[in-house]
DNA sequence: TAACATTGGTTGCATATGCAACTAATAAGA
DNA sequence: TCTTATTAGTTGCATATGCAACCAATGTTA
């Protein structure tokens, strides 16, 4: 290995850490809702989570929200329909659209998601001051303004 | 409109920052290996990486490096082998064992994928101290200790 | 109003991923 | 040595994902 490649190396740099902190807290969801007998994906609960700030959001909207394509989130729909955790109807006026809707089962089930996501807070926080959080996240902020503007560019 | 442009806004959860942070660096990174026209994904790059380092890895070293299923990384070198970037080989003393190879091919789209990279790094990093970057990979670092040492109470 | 453009959603095709069950080869133990 | 793990890798099944092509509904414009 060269100076080159420590210069350049992406592994071990920042870009690294980001994904592989992500990758962790994904595993420690999947690991945590299925450990508590919920049938529900990481990806399943952050649509529940804007559906329950937000109820009758449309499809768009919630692909939007939740940083994903529209095909991939119809996809879910789909998965999460045949749950019963939410449903879709067709909207009156425009009847392109289709408004999603929390059931019962959905509420219930998003609830039953909210513990385990306090304790996941309180275990990645553990012995890291709240203002290092803060720091933290405002240089995620930034990263990700650099790299909008960079693309933005293109 | 691109997913990455709203992303700043909604949630202040250290766990969405990083892994909305995580998924902005793959798309940038999806998209500019499909600008320069390599045919290759970014977990393949990964792969090209660590063999680049350390050629003839065996299979489930490598999936450890890459921190991803021995059955992913499987499917994922099939695919490199179907491209011709990658031999397997069986090791000689242990039949159980593949032996993974770089190819000609494998080198030189490894290093047409370096200047990408820098780049990247370039960006993210843009009017950031490097004072900040080394906090942001400690407080990450942490983060990984706290999940690991949860995990391993379970 | 007729022709064209845009928008919301679905589907085909491709990628990546993990778990569990399985095979083949090697290691360990009685 | 013979039986019983353990290990490396593959495969089936399930999840998630993006892009592009497509349809149907709505909007725009000439």
């Amino acid at each position: 290995m060269n100076n080159t490649d420590i210069l350049v190396d992406f592994d071990k740099s920042v870009g690294r850490w980001i994904g592989s902190t992500a990758k962790m807290l994904d595993n420690y969801l999947h690991e945590a809702f299925q450990r508590e007998g919920l049938d529900l994906s990481k990806e399943q609960m952050v649509v529940l989570k804007k559906l329950h700030e937000n109820d009758g959001l449309i499809q768009n909207e919630l692909a939007f929200l939740t940083l994903r394509d529209k095909s991939s989130l119809a996809r879910l729909l789909a998965k999460m329909e045949r749950k019963n955790y939410i449903t879709r109807e067709q909207d009156d006026f425009d009847k392109r659209v289709n408004r999603v809707f929390l059931t019962e089962t959905g509420r219930i089930t998003f609830r039953q998601t909210r513990p385990i996501i306090v304790v996941l807070k309180k275990i990645m926080e553990k012995n890291i001051k709240e203002e290092e959080i803060f720091q933290l996240i405002n240089t995620l902020e930034r990263i990700q303004h650099n790299i909008s503007s960079a693309e933005a560019q293109i």
